[in-house]
DNA sequence: TCGCTATTGCGATATTATTGCAATTACAAT
DNA sequence: ATTGTAATTGCAATAATATCGCAATAGCGA
């Protein structure tokens, strides 16, 4: 019985017809170490040093994102990022400064209460949804010295 | 005194000291006609038959996004998507279709004021959010005849 | 109407993402 | 452990997207 988030990951990916590869691996740990949502660039760079192939990435991706293990945020100016996504890591929300670009992770229960209740009777089947909240973060509007 | 979108449009530039081109109002009402989010890809075919030249797609919605006529949304297999904003379009959140990518706007209200509780006392500067609801849609779930 | 400056077109170029295929490797079954 | 098979990877080419420089054009305030 696997209890790490790395033993989940191989056993998700088994169950899935996937292997659980030294690339894929290290692709996950550089998300998980991350702890934040990672351009593909600079995902690439990341993993580069760990001889893992551009395309790779891509596929990696696309994957991770067929079986739930990432999901894709937007940046400031339009950038897409990628994160892990429970039980990989925590459901939460973003708070995306529009200055500096800095994201920071918001708690979500109480959003998600009011969100699910709004979706009550609408005929949708709600799966999973994203809130990113957009604006200045303390460091930005504070009165600079 | 402008009453017409197009013209607040116009309005909003100038004040912003840009122009209010023919380009730039065809691209508008590209997004405007569309009714929903339009990948750039789309949009340029959409404004070609006007004569808009590709280029001008990408510097225009750089612009429309700083000085706040369109946002970005992420459609599903992340792909980035613009959409005018309020008072260009009303405010509203988006159900994505995990099955068939369709895009349906729904109410915002609800969710918005439990949103704005939950950030009171934070020292976040609120501008503005996204949220986007993840499913299936009644057509995809509903059993195929 | 004029002049200044933003905007545009165009083609070239840079950047980013995808692909085909042979070699390699995970891993289930033996 | 060993083996067979299908998934994965590297590589380099190619495709798709996005950006740029600069001359010509056109908004729009005076």
């Amino acid at each position: 019985m696997e209890r790490t988030s790395e033993g989940h990951l191989k056993t998700l990916l088994r169950t899935q017809g996937l292997r659980f590869t030294p690339d894929r691996l290290r692709i996950f740990r550089a998300l998980a170490d991350a702890d934040k949502p990672v351009p593909v660039a600079a995902l690439i760079s990341m993993v580069a040093q760990d001889g893992v192939n551009q395309a790779t990435v891509y596929r990696t991706l696309e994957q991770f994102l067929a079986v739930q293990v990432v999901q894709t945020v937007l940046l400031k100016d339009g950038i897409v990022a990628y994160e892990l996504v429970p039980p990989f890591s925590s459901h939460h929300h973003h708070f995306i400064c529009l200055d500096c670009g800095a994201v920071q992770d918001l708690p979500a229960e109480r959003v998600d209460s009011a969100l699910d209740k709004s979706m009550e009777g609408t005929g949708l089947r709600v799966m999973t949804h994203k809130v990113d909240i957009y604006g200045q973060c303390e460091k930005c509007h504070t009165p600079s010295p």
